[in-house]
DNA sequence: TTCTTTCGTTCGGTATTACCGCACAGCATG
DNA sequence: CATGCTGTGCGGTAATACCGAACGAAAGAA
């Protein structure tokens, strides 16, 4: 065998085994997986499986659920995610503007830390009685079917555009989503003038969302503030009145890091 | 080598290894930690935490924090805590109510499900400009010094309390902790008359919780809400105020889950 | 009922592997 | 310059994690 690159000489392949598992419990349904679903995704045998699944459910990061056993993400998950998730430097700063943007607007609002170009969202406020969105946290994002990606893009110059857009190829989401880089530049040339950008169903059907960048001291941008609701619920005056709010947010957080707006066209 | 008792033989050691890693930095400082920190902490040569670490890396469960580089927790656990947590069922469902009980108080509001006689904390509603509590998520507490633990005892029969106080030994935490069984089954009887519990300064000092519990359609605890506070805002009145508050959230939460309250004289 | 299938669990044996020791490179600091 | 830290690489070997087979139990079919 001389199969090199799917893992580095220096990766522990049990310990790599064992997170591809909890990614497919995480993508699996919420009921969680049986012992033999498990070593069939894996791809072995059944007591190879148990020996992973016992010593998981053993460091309490899977749970068994009865009947069954089927087995489901563990709350040591739920504690090292939360002790995560609140060293993330951004999260405290911007939680409080958060919440109030999530009660004047009514409307979900997330931030989202940039991964090279990508949007990565770290925190989620869903506004009381509002619709839930079940998005992800901490998993890197398509920059150019979210506002948040866009408002990230559009902080960077065209040719790093193009360079991350060749990178993700911009897969389709939806019948709106933006595939071709001409009309993506052109459509973050508009939001660099409006100041905010916009995701009119490219991400979700009915969805529509509103962003825009922060910076750190150095100018450049660290993230993006977006507030998501349904399309139908969005006349243009409410998207120009939240686009204002989120931009104001979004300049409030730049002071808070101590940064400056890097000029607008870059 | 004879040893049995530390590992099953089931267990996979690199994995549990890797847990060990992950636990040791969460509760190390934010800043991170170092390869020689971690090869040290874990008895294992340079190498080994090395190959260990790039694991991590790779699948981005740690990130290299520069200068240094000084290893934290990673997205992916932010992404995993977030998905484990969802699915909590009692999280749903208690959202609203917590968020409502913060708002109402300007407290944090926390609930807890039950664990074996130990409170373990799924949720925190932080109410805006309150302190911060640095309380974490998704670990089992000690069952005599929270307000939620005494809530969940307070549905157990005496017999039972007694057996998990001799299990975890009640240590002491602060001046006020209460470390003998009469003296809690004492505050623990007056909770029940009270219909919610006290947790005065015993886990932290200047700390005052309140917390009630709720019930599933068996008539077993399934969990406990609490309203903490600092204990210089919290007069008589108030805290008899809290205690009704919280109390209706628990009644609240028990008609949800289609539960009933078990007799408060267990 | 009885047969059949499928599940989770357990146990040797062996091929795989993860670890130790050592050596080297990049930075700081003295 | 020397000296103390880092993190990074590479063999060799002891440790190990995996496979295959088999068992008891439970669920479904006849």
């Amino acid at each position: 065998m001389t199969d090199e690159d799917p893992v580095s000489r220096y990766t522990v392949r049990s310990v790599a085994k064992a997170f591809r598992l909890l990614s497919m419990v995480a993508e699996a349904p919420a009921e969680g997986v049986t012992l033999s679903e498990v070593s069939q995704h894996m791809g072995m045998s059944k007591s190879a499986a148990y020996g992973l699944v016992r010593t998981l459910l053993d460091a309490d990061y899977l749970y068994a659920r009865e009947p069954g056993p089927r087995y489901c993400l563990g709350t040591a998950l739920v504690w090292l995610g939360d002790i995560a998730s609140r060293r993330l430097p951004l999260r405290d700063i911007t939680a409080p503007i958060l919440a109030r943007l999530s009660q004047q607007t009514g409307l979900t609002i997330r931030v989202a830390r940039v991964d090279d170009g990508h949007p990565v969202f770290i925190n989620r406020v869903d506004a009381v009685g509002a619709v839930r969105f079940h998005t992800p946290l901490g998993v890197r994002e398509l920059p150019h079917t979210s506002a948040a990606g866009k408002a990230i893009l559009a902080a960077l110059p065209d040719a790093e555009i193009e360079r991350i857009a060749a990178d993700c190829g911009l897969p389709r989401r939806t019948r709106k989503t933006i595939t071709e880089v001409p009309a993506l530049l052109a459509d973050i040339t508009v939001a660099r003038r409006r100041g905010y950008a916009i995701d009119d169903e490219e991400d979700f059907e009915g969805v529509f969302c509103v962003a825009a960048a922060f910076f750190d001291h150095d100018g450049d941008c660290a993230g993006a503030l977006s507030a998501t609701g349904i399309k139908v619920d969005l006349p243009a005056w409410r998207i120009e009145e939240l686009g204002r709010m989120v931009r104001a947010g979004a300049d409030e957080v730049t002071g808070l890091l101590g940064g400056r707006p890097r000029d607008r066209e870059v």
